[in-house]
DNA sequence: CGGACACTTGAATAGGGTCAAATTCTGTGG
DNA sequence: CCACAGAATTTGACCCTATTCAAGTGTCCG
């Protein structure tokens, strides 16, 4: 549906190219002028660039299946956007206004030093969970809501490559370590709901609750699954 | 990744503090055990340390002055918190289990170069302002959602060391380059519902729609940011 | 065994969503 | 400059999902 970076980007002058503002800390990167509606990043596309924002306003969405979509981000200037999880955008970049961006090869920035990678290997990991929250919190539904907290529970399953069950039976167990009103404040939804809707769960045999407190054992993980990113449940 | 039902490895013995792991990429820290419940780090005290969870499961969380909570990160092992927006934390830092972390100064993790320096202090903005959206999209009401977002394109007002009015007349103008549907998308509602609150806010003496697309005038900022804060408009 | 707290369940309600017009912009071409 | 087409926005009526309020039931821990 969307074409990679490469498909649309117009560059100006060549000697716009290369050329590093006044009193830029990043290195020189390639610079680019984007119209509005531009796209310069496909959700999941492989990562090559990571862009800052010299001008202009870009937005970082995402989609669900069923078209669904949370802008998760608006970039301003000064900004930085193309963000990537396993080595692909996390997010859609376009351009809401005209606007001037430099494209920073990714190896380009990655710090020498091994602290300095961990920190930003995390960061990066960790803005990409937002990014997931913000869908969560802005475009599901109660069920959907606590199906995909489920899944959270679960990081072996549920990504964008997961392995699928390696097993007949795909079931799991886990230990929740928050309370339902804890579940509650994170979802966006009251403690009543996140009662009735892991019952709910339940009583269509996605799940078992109990016996002890916070015990929740997963009968089908990819029903889970499918529940947590649609909504859906044949 | 967060503990499963069999998971139980806990260390107590005293050499534990002050030891750091074997394949460790960050420098040696304070380890600390916490209980479950303890705070580490409290919402707009000064940023001291960042934390790395070695084990356990912590949550960041914000509150509005109402008491309404967001819990805007789960922090399992191996991720960190303690970001700070402005020198002070945002979001208060609890353990959800019995937990241990490591504590380093944020001296220690500042990057030598100044590259590393500037990704990381934007990338540490971007979370903040993604802890922001989060609270927005989960806590908030359609109004207060709308009077948030005109506020975050005024970014010289509304932060927490807001310098309030320079002037007699506290009025802004602004284009908003988003339609009503990219506004609606960012804040989790629909665009008739986005449409609506912006003219109820307008029939409010709040803000002027128009006269051209995209253009609101802002009569009183420091009213607007109270409905942001508390939707409440006294 | 008892008391506190967490969780479940039910009934009524409200806040946004959905669907369906009407209206206002904006750009285009005559 | 004006007329028109298409799009964005506003507005209205009705509906549905999640909240609110209120009991109840369980579970943990002393």
């Amino acid at each position: 549906m969307f074409s990679g970076m490469s498909a649309g980007v117009r560059r100006t002058r060549a000697d716009d190219v290369f050329e590093t503002g006044p009193d830029r800390t990043l290195p020189a990167g390639q610079k680019l002028k984007l119209a509005r509606r531009q796209t310069i990043a496909a959700d999941g596309e492989p990562a090559t660039s990571v862009f800052e924002v010299l001008d202009g306003v870009l937005m970082v969405y995402k989609l669900l299946s069923d078209g669904r979509r949370q802008i998760v981000e608006l970039v301003p200037q000064g900004w930085l956007c193309g963000f990537a999880k396993d080595g692909r955008y996390d997010g859609s970049c376009e351009a809401l206004t005209r606007a001037t961006v430099m494209a920073y090869p990714r190896s380009d920035l990655e710090p020498k030093d091994a602290v300095g990678r961990r920190l930003l290997h995390q960061m990066e990991e960790q803005v990409c969970a937002l990014h997931d929250l913000s869908m969560t919190l802005g475009r599901k539904g109660a069920q959907e809501k606590v199906a995909t907290f489920l899944m959270r529970l679960l990081p072996a399953r549920g990504r964008e490559n997961c392995p699928g069950p390696d097993r007949p039976r795909d079931d799991a167990e886990l230990r929740i370590p928050l309370s339902r009103s804890e579940i509650a404040d994170h979802l966006g939804l009251t403690l009543e709901t996140v009662s009735r809707e892991m019952n709910a769960l339940a009583r269509q045999g996605l799940i078992k609750v109990g016996p002890g407190r916070g015990e929740i054992a997963i009968s089908d993980v990819c029903r889970l699954c499918t529940t947590a990113r649609t909504g859906r449940n044949e």
